[in-house]
DNA sequence: CTGAAAGCGCTTACAG
DNA sequence: CTGAAAGCGCTTACAG
């Protein structure tokens, strides 16, 4: 029994009931008024003959795919993987399928396409570039669309984390340390989350009564991390620590502290945002701040299943953010 | 203009031709024969309107959906996006949109269900843990599924990377340097990679003249390898090098070592399969063998493509492995 | 060189 | 309570 080509007809003969019924039956109909037996008989009838609803004639009857898209930039950032998941889940929930794809394929613009050919209900963007004529592609999409983790002047569809939040806690966990001069090593220049992260150190700074510390952009990379903590250490008033605007970033500017001979933390302090499992392995076990990643894609999915095609979200979630003190902070050595 | 609207009727009311014109101009039917100006105005209507063809429309007609599936265990493993990234660009080369799904989704099960509504057509597993069941559920699939980096001894539908010629390049790197007590981290009981690896340590242990050292199994993450690490170091004669079969593991065993007091590379060695980015960035920098997973996930796409339905291939990839050698091996230090 | 027609497999408003 | 019918938007063998 080839799965595949099993079709209504083939069941209706088998049930003896109109190819309606039995899709009426498999869709859970809440109109249909049947016999308990006769909607035995179709149940059987399905199993039997292991009968499943071709999606592309479903598709193109009730024109709704069944399917959402997620863009990412990336892979190989363990950042997305977290996302990915929340947003598979809910997917899942709603018995919808996730086609998560990054810039490796057809790239964001191919991905838009998949809007036009009808192939996804909604589309979530996730921290994706703005490329000219993009958003006017997107604004012609008869779907929703969701920028995610990422705001954009012009747009008024997004839900973000709160990352001035997270922030704070960073640097009031250095100040409270009893560290006065605490670098930052800022996102790129012109990412969004980077903007509110700094914005929080600023912040935290300010209440302390503390003046900021040397700030140096640093992709959210190993490498970007590296060259930044780098010309970060060249100030001449050298911080004792320093807030990581990413835990990746982080892991480049840990080596950099290193080749230049400071000891961490007994030399320098550091703290970044995004909790990974590699986190804890790495030497010195690394004090993150962990941001609920897989509700924001669990929330991004919920919102595309609900939202109107023309209504607007600007939300900031509401999830937990915690200080994951390890072994990469301590108090100032000459305090 | 709504994109998602427009049809061929619109398009073929524009151009002044019948909707078969359109068609077979949009998909370059080799057969039809046209007037260069009648091309020209069917393009032109297509471009004015913006048509894109509907996909559920065409796949319910063709019975093709243009989309292949990929199933993987988890999206936070590195290895696996490097799988993604190659089998996404081969995707998109066809024309095709992979649908990239782990278990956090509708798990294995729900995803081979994709298959049944023909949703997809091919599927790729990657790395996925037999379940009672599934194969069955496989083999009644109209479609060509293959998995990708391991092999099933019920199976001769695989492609799988040189993992036992990578093994001996690791340990013969850790030979030369004067190694000759030589440890093994395996990968966890019962995955194929991982009995691949382990017997090309055998190999290369055996062709260099020394018995096996200590083996422990250990699962690919870092808390698997930290733990694993542990027992081995644990061994009466312990060894001054050892060989992990996996680098998330090997991020856990030389925290491990840490932890033991020793000193890497001085005390022990240690090298892993697949490179990392982050490998750079560890404490100390850690020698590796690069595998051509892009590649993998690319020929896996294309066999997708091509494959009869009831072909089998039994395939090892050939493409480069090299040894990357960082900071993390040395010579022994009382050889 | 171009058009008319059938049909892929569903869902849904309607008839009885 | 169940069936007959239309139609979603395409592709393709065929007619002319």
């Amino acid at each position: 029994m080839k799965s595949g080509r099993v079709t209504l007809a083939h069941v209706a003969a088998v049930a003896k009931v109109d190819r309606a019924v039995i899709s009426r039956v498999v869709n859970n109909d809440p109109t249909l008024n049947i016999r308990p037996e006769t909607r035995e008989r179709v149940l059987a009838a399905v199993a039997a003959l292991g009968y499943r609803p071709n999606v592309a004639a479903r598709s193109l009857r009730t024109a709704r795919a069944h399917m959402f898209g997620l863009f990412i930039p990336d892979f190989a950032n363990p950042v997305y993987a977290e996302i990915i998941k929340g947003a598979e889940a809910a997917a899942a929930a709603l018995s919808y399928v996730l086609v998560t794809g990054s810039a490796a394929g057809a790239g964001l613009g191919g991905y838009i396409d998949l809007l036009g050919q009808g192939r996804i209900d909604g589309l979530l963007l996730a921290g994706a570039e703005e490329e000219a004529g993009l958003l006017e592609q997107l604004d012609r999409a008869t779907v929703p669309w969701i920028m995610l983790n990422r705001r954009s002047p012009s747009v008024k569809r997004y839900v973000i984390l709160d990352d001035e939040r997270a922030a704070r806690l960073a640097v009031e966990h250095l100040v409270g340390l009893g560290h006065r001069r605490v670098g930052h090593l800022a996102g790129p220049v012109g990412a969004d989350t980077a903007l509110r992260r700094s914005a929080g150190y600023s912040a935290a700074m300010r209440d302390a009564g503390l003046p900021d510390g040397p700030v140096v952009a640093a992709d959210y990379t190993p490498a970007g991390g590296a060259a930044a903590m780098t010309a970060l250490l060249a100030d001449p008033d050298p911080p004792t620590a320093v807030f990581v605007a990413n835990v990746a970033s982080a892991i480049g500017a840990m080596e950099s502290a290193r080749a230049a001979g400071l000891e961490i933390p007994r030399q320098i302090s550091m703290v970044a945002v995004h909790d990974l499992d590699l986190a804890s392995y790495l030497a010195p076990p690394l004090t993150t701040v962990r941001m609920p990643l897989a509700e924001l894609g669990r929330r991004g999915v919920a919102l595309l299943g609900s939202l109107k095609l023309d209504e607007s979200v600007e939300e900031v979630l509401d999830g937990p953010i915690e200080l994951i003190v390890r072994l990469s902070t301590a108090p100032p050595y000459m305090a």
